[in-house]
DNA sequence: CTTAAATTGACCACATTGGTCAACTCATAT
DNA sequence: ATATGAGTTGACCAATGTGGTCAATTTAAG
């Protein structure tokens, strides 16, 4: 199955998904109109039925497509011996970012599938959401070393503090960074921006919660 | 304008705004339909039009009821004189989750309406927006003690952190909040449960920040 | 009983939907 | 050169839904 769209060159490839993704993450799936995204990826309306052979399908491929590079992103590039959350969360963030540049819209994607109701398409991604769900928060964050929080810090407050504080950074930058995804130069400089912020704000909470840490 | 609307019993006057609320929260101006409000609202399609006068008269009515809330419930029920910023926001949360009580998709229709790009209402809407902007931050936090803060804190970190924070645990309650508006007993149950989760994190926090608090 | 305002919902012309399919292009093999 | 078959097109389809209208009916008040 989608042999046909396989065999395309990987560009064309990543045209047509992103232009599908674009689509399913501003409408929910219902709404979400296959002419929208053959108009945005210059494509006719029967190739499109020709690869993924009906709507469903182009969206199951999708969920499927996007799941599988957030996963092999993580596992190929997070340092599972790391022990500080803080250089955890710091990589998470980049790899998140990076992604962002080549999937404009993957997160905005991943997000509406969560909250998606259509009877179409919900009994299938109940199916396949433990695949993502199993593979994050258990092994993402296993092996973080808590004796480096002092030692009368809730660490549970202090880590929730630490993501809530990583996703504010994050959606800060999350819109200029979509903006400017076709200047390469420019996207690379706000992502360093943005990591050199993360740091900023990761030292602060490092000397508030980390022992050895003089205030 | 709006007379024949406004002379109705305010509980249905009430009926039709969330109802419309909800389906302009849900989707965007163009695709939001008036079948779905009319239907939702149990009133007739032609006497939406006798209020309102045409779909677009209809959005901006409730962009500008909307907002007139929100500030009204600020400037009522917010302590201008609060010098501590914990309880500022406390304060902040209490007022917006209590209005969800009464209008459930207020703020997802707020939030839409900043990234609403249909070319019918975005001008109208930059216009007015205004108004919101100014009477907010500006004037919210106006007053707070940097003092309170411990001499080597840099309290523009400290600030967005609480922010982070509040919205953190806000958005953890919100779903549960949403679908206990009908159950009173039980929405001020969780209300209550969200306000001391709050105050934990706050107290955790304030221990890191604040001067004259021992770890 | 009259009158006028409130309310209904069938109806309009039009746009868009997911999906189909006969026709066409074009690279490759013989 | 020619034949073959996969790749690709876009006009077309029935179905559904759109914002908005308006003649007809209900309701309330004098």
């Amino acid at each position: 199955m989608y042999q046909t769209f396989l065999n395309l060159e990987v560009e064309k490839q990543h045209k047509i998904i992103n232009s599908a993704l674009k689509e399913f993450s501003i409408n929910n799936y219902d709404t979400a109109s296959t002419n929208k995204i053959i108009k945005d990826a210059k494509i006719s309306k029967g190739i499109l039925y020709h690869y993924f052979g009906s709507k469903k399908n182009l969206y199951l491929y999708l969920y499927e497509y996007v799941t599988t590079i957030f996963i092999d992103a993580i596992n190929s590039r997070l340092d599972f011996e790391e022990p500080d959350i803080f250089k955890r969360y710091e990589q998470i963030m980049k790899i998140k970012l990076e992604l962002i540049k080549q999937y404009h819209t993957l997160f905005d994607f991943l997000k509406k599938t969560y909250i998606e109701t259509s009877l179409e398409v919900r009994s299938e991604l109940d199916q396949s959401n433990l695949t993502l769900q199993n593979s994050s928060y258990e092994s993402v964050f296993a092996g973080i070393d808590y004796d480096l929080f002092h030692k009368n810090i809730d660490s549970k407050k202090a880590i929730d503090t630490i993501r809530w504080v990583t996703d504010g950074i994050s959606h800060r930058y999350e819109e200029q960074l979509k903006s400017n995804i076709d200047n390469s130069e420019a996207f690379n400089q706000l992502l360093e921006q943005c990591m050199e912020e993360a740091n900023d704000y990761f030292q602060f909470l490092k000397q508030l919660v980390y022992k050895n840490t003089k205030r």
